[in-house]
DNA sequence: CGTATGCAAATAAGG
DNA sequence: GCCTTATTTGCATAC
């Protein structure tokens, strides 16, 4: 009768269109300049650096951080996202010299080349601090920062690989960075601590299993947009929450959508 | 075991 | 409060 699983926080916000992730800033798909919908999907992706993983377990974990407030944003393209103004670099300090120089950093935080190479600077120190990707993921949340919670696994590794839109690299950017900083600090101070149990919770994901998802197909084959009250009749009958309901139809039909539009296209169709 | 990844839930933002 | 569109993540499971 509740969203009972409604616990997460206002969490990033960086939206607006994605972008490619090329270091070379390819501009494929320029199209008639319109209709760049949903269709391609998947943006970025110029791919694995190295692979190389290491074993290393050892859980250790970064807490609390005096909160920095860099301040200024100028967004050198159109981000909003929050996560992006609580970062803490490596070498603090930097952050409220000039405006100049604030925005000199943002540029730099926006350049691929940059993040390219912090990916890979984070993930070598991550190894050397004999951590693994999950356990970052995990960290994130005990880091308190506003607005930013624990992360999975997947998260983690896609960063390192660079397999995340850029905006979405750039808004996390800082967070790891924190996170970093905060595990070498107490790496080398030799304290794991832990306060606090106010970790800000992972985005959770429901499972719908086989049966039920069969059932819901059927359902959208007859009417692809419920009311309300059919959607909590079918959520009741499946056993599943209104709102998942909900979010699966909605979900259905970009779905839907984007498979007509990619069929009509596709010049393969004969 | 730790890491990639495919598929698709959950969210953000404007109506 | 729900819809749409665009995007961010996470579960599951294959490497």
């Amino acid at each position: 009768m509740d969203v009972a699983d409604k616990a997460t926080l206002p969490r990033y916000r960086m939206t607006t269109t994605a972008e490619l992730y090329t270091p070379n800033m390819e501009q494929t798909l320029s199209m008639d300049g319109k209709i760049m919908t949903p269709l391609m999907k998947h943006e970025n992706i110029y791919s694995q650096p190295g692979i190389g993983h290491h074993g290393g377990s050892m859980l250790d974990e970064i807490s609390s951080m005096p909160i920095p407030a860099v301040a200024p944003d100028h967004a050198c393209s159109m981000l909003t996202s929050h996560a992006q103004m609580y970062a803490s670099y490596s070498q603090h300090s930097s952050v409220m010299c000039s405006p100049s120089s604030a925005i000199h950093q943002h540029e730099l935080d926006c350049d691929p080349r940059e993040l390219e190479a912090f990916a890979e600077r984070f993930k070598q120190r991550r190894i050397k601090l004999g951590v693994t990707q999950a356990d970052v993921g995990k960290a994130l949340g005990n880091l308190k920062l506003p607005g930013v919670g624990s992360l999975s696994q997947s998260t983690i590794c896609r960063f390192e690989s660079l397999t995340l839109s850029h905006n979405n690299m750039i808004a996390l950017k800082p967070v790891l960075a924190a996170w970093l900083d905060e595990a070498e600090r107490q790496a080398h101070a030799h304290h794991a601590e832990v306060f606090n149990t106010v970790t800000d919770k992972k985005r959770k994901r429901t499972s719908i299993a086989a049966p039920e998802k069969r059932s819901l197909e059927a359902y959208f084959a007859v009417q692809p947009r419920p009311s309300g009250e059919k959607i909590a009749q079918i959520a009741d009958k499946l056993d599943l929450k209104k709102n998942v309901v909900r979010v699966w139809f909605c979900n259905q039909r970009q779905k839907q959508k984007r498979m007509k539009f990619s069929a009509n296209m596709m010049p393969h169709h004969h």
